[in-house]
Formats: structure tokens, C-alpha cells, sequence
DNA sequence: CCCTATACCTAATGCCATTAGAAATAGCGA
DNA sequence: TCGCTATTTCTAATGGCATTAGGTATAGGG
């Protein structure tokens, strides 16, 4: 009487690892971050929960392996916008409208890139190394407003860096603790942005107007 | 053989209410508010986990308890804060520095008050009555402030105070994620806040100077 | 065609929250 | 003073969780 077995290798090592991985996604999408279970991945990809540990070492790695991806695909926008530099005084709303519609989009990735969502995690070594590029991409990003003469704030680069993150930070976490349904671009805090930049442009260019030559 | 019993009434149930609170605080000090557990909880206070079931109906109970009484907690501050007027220009620092604060000396109350760590958990309408009266609150103050022409946006009252409100939050929240160790007042986004301050006073009061007519 | 590494499984351990139900006692009314 | 009852605690049990140990079938290379 022998069992009806399922092939043992059912897609390459890759994809059902890709396939844990979107699963997890989506749990935290659904539950928040903290409510992952390796249970429910198991269920949801077709397996027993004890089979997840030929591709994670722990759940904490499958956090991890998440945490990189989030952090490289929000890098890779940020490039990508870099790209279409913008040097207008469009621009710096627009990067601030990125990150938010960054955590509209990917809920799951802002929860675990931004805030700390899980007891006793800590991004890895090599996940961290993607982080530090983060903060030295935006350091670039506002050198590069401040030498269009975009912004002009009278402060070192590493201080008006922090206040714009701290803008864009407090912006999108009080839209998601208190208005959760409000999509990109929706809800008072959105609203918030134009005149937020106004305000930075207002004390920042008191005089109005680029300088050419950069900016000290 | 009669074992040894320890007495059923040991400190009145207000008493042991309390000690169950303060050790489930400890707890979410120590480890994360997402990390709290009942079976420690019992431990601590020398019990076992289903008798707390006579003190709290659930887990959740016991959160929202906690929730309650931060927020009563930060609204008797600011209410303190507020009967010190300080309508100078060190005034919306002061609330700034508070907020911050609050924030490192009861880490465990900031985070289950104004981030959302516990999956599944929706603070109770009791509770949430007490969260509506902290906005109406910081309405009032910055109302006040903007009466005694400390501030004077040209924005209406409500964007007014959620700007400030984003500043404080984001501030907050970038320090707790990037310098957890760093004590009130300390670190590198507590040395922001009086260029912060400079910078609404720039935006919103450029020929500077208090309006004694009040706002609008 | 066999051998071995791989990808899966079941069983088990020890956490957790929660429920059911039993026992002990404190303090009240008789 | 005695016993009753509400209160407080317990043990036992259920079902979920992460993780480990160890077994089994098979795919693909020799």
C-alpha cells in the first residue's frame, strides 16, 4: 500500500525559495509584520513547516532575506529617480512623495526597513551594509538639491539631510498610524507636502531664487 | 499530607492589578513591546499565567490597559506643560524636547501609544477616547501659541499643529530607530530641534517679531 | 544502474494564550 | 462561633508556534 508521494523537487531550489519569500510578503502585508508564522508559509506554499528550513535557516533569516530585498528595491528607485535628476523645485517634493508612495506600495517593506516591528530582530551585518548605502544615497541626493541651489539651508549637509528625512519619515508614519486607508497621494498628511516644501523654500531661499554656484 | 498553601488574598486586587501592570511594562522595556508575555508576566509577579485571567480578561485587555494609562499619563504632562505657558519662542522647543522626552523616559508607553508594534491590536473605544482628547489638546496649544505670536504659519490651525506634530513624531522616531542608546536630549537629531525651531520661525515669521493681534 | 545529495516528511520538545474545572480561604451573616 | 459563598489561586488540557532530530524517497550524476 504505498502512499501517493509528491515529486521531491518540484521547481528548483530558487524559485520555491522565491515562492517562501512572497509568502511571507504577503502575510505581513495582510497581518502586520509581526504576525509572520512559518506555519502559515508553510500552508500557503504547500508544505509542513519543518521543509522551510531547507531554505531559511530560521525565521529570522527569512526576515532578513526580506529586509536586503526591501532595502535594494528602495535603493534601486532612488537611483532610479536620481536619474531623472529634476533639479527643479519639483524635485524635492517629488522625493519626499516617493517615499511615501514607497510605503503605500510596500507596506510589509517600510514596516521592516523603518520601523521595528520585531523583538530581537536586527538586520544582519550584510543587510545593514545595504542600509548604510541608503542614508549615503540621500546625503548625495541633497548635495546634489543644495548644489542645484533647489535648497540652500544655511546648515552643514549632513543636518539639512536629517531634516528632510525627518520630514518624509514623520509624514508617512503618522499617515499610516492614523489614516491606514489612505492611498498614495490621499489623506491631510499628503495634503501636508506642498506646503511643507513651500516652508523649506521659504526659510531655506529667503531671497528666492537658485544660486548657481552651489552650495557653502 | 496537607501541602504548604500560600494565602488566597494576598495584597487586595487593586495591589496585585498594579503589580501585574508594572511587571507586564517592565517587560515591554526590556524586550519589546511586541514581546510581552503573560506565562513571564505571571512569573514575575509569582503566579501562574491563568490566574491573570482574574485581574485581565485577555492579553489584549492588559495592553489596552497599559495604553490607557500612557496616554492619561502624556496628556497630565502636557497638561502640566500648558499651566507653565512659556509663550516665548522657547516654547514650541520645549514641546518639542518634551515629546522626545516622554519618549526615552517611558520607551514602552511612546511605542504602544504612537507606533503600532502588537499585530492585531486596536487600542479599545475607552482608550481611544482618552488618544481624541491628545489631539484636541495639541490643537489647543498650538492655538495658544499662535494667539501669543510665537508661531504665525499662514496655514490654517489644524496644518499648523499636524506640521509640528510630523516634526516632533519624526524626530522621535528617527532617534529611537538609529540612536536607541542616546539619553534625552542627546544624539545628533536632539541637536536638530533648535534649527528646527529657527527654521519655522524663518518660514512662518519672516519680518519676525510677535503679533499681539493673534492669529489669522 | 546504482549512489548520494537533496527536498521533503513525521515526531517530538518546549514555548505560548487560553479555557475548564477543582481547591483553598477570607470574611461575612447567622 | 460556625459554616457558607465569593474570591483567588491552582493544575490539566487544547491547540498554535519555532525549532530540532531523524527518517525516506527520488533526481541526476558516476
Amino acid at each position: 500500500m504505498t502512499s501517493l508521494v509528491l515529486p521531491h523537487r518540484r521547481h528548483g531550489f530558487a524559485v520555491t525559495r522565491q515562492q517562501i519569500i512572497e509568502a511571507a510578503r504577503e502575510i505581513m502585508r495582510e497581518e502586520g509584520v509581526g504576525a509572520l508564522s512559518l506555519h502559515e508559509v508553510a500552508r500557503r506554499v504547500g508544505m509542513k513547516a519543518p521543509s522551510l528550513y531547507t531554505y531559511f535557516e530560521s525565521k529570522h533569516a527569512l526576515y532578513d532575506e526580506v529586509f536586503r530585498l526591501g532595502m535594494q528595491k528602495y535603493r534601486a528607485e532612488v537611483e532610479e529617480l536620481e536619474r531623472n535628476p529634476g533639479d527643479g523645485p519639483g524635485s524635492l517634493e517629488a522625493s519626499i512623495r516617493h517615499y511615501m508612495r514607497f510605503a503605500d506600495e510596500n507596506p510589509e517593506l517600510y514596516s521592516l526597513l523603518f520601523e521595528r516591528p520585531v523583538p530581537g530582530f536586527e538586520p544582519s551585518a550584510a543587510s545593514m551594509a545595504e542600509a548604510e548605502g541608503l542614508l549615503a544615497d540621500a546625503g548625495a541626493r541633497v548635495n546634489a538639491l543644495l548644489d542645484a541651489g533647489t535648497i540652500r539651508s544655511g546648515l552643514p549637509v549632513d543636518q539639512t539631510r536629517d531634516i528632510v528625512i525627518v520630514l518624509m519619515h514623520g509624514l508617512t508614519s503618522l499617515k499610516r498610524a492614523n489614516e491606514p486607508e489612505a492611498g498614495a497621494g490621499e489623506g491631510r498628511f499628503d495634503a501636508l507636502v506642498p506646503h511643507i516644501v513651500a516652508l523649506l523654500r521659504a526659510a531655506w531661499m529667503p531671497e528666492d531664487g537658485p544660486v548657481p554656484g552651489g552650495h557653502q
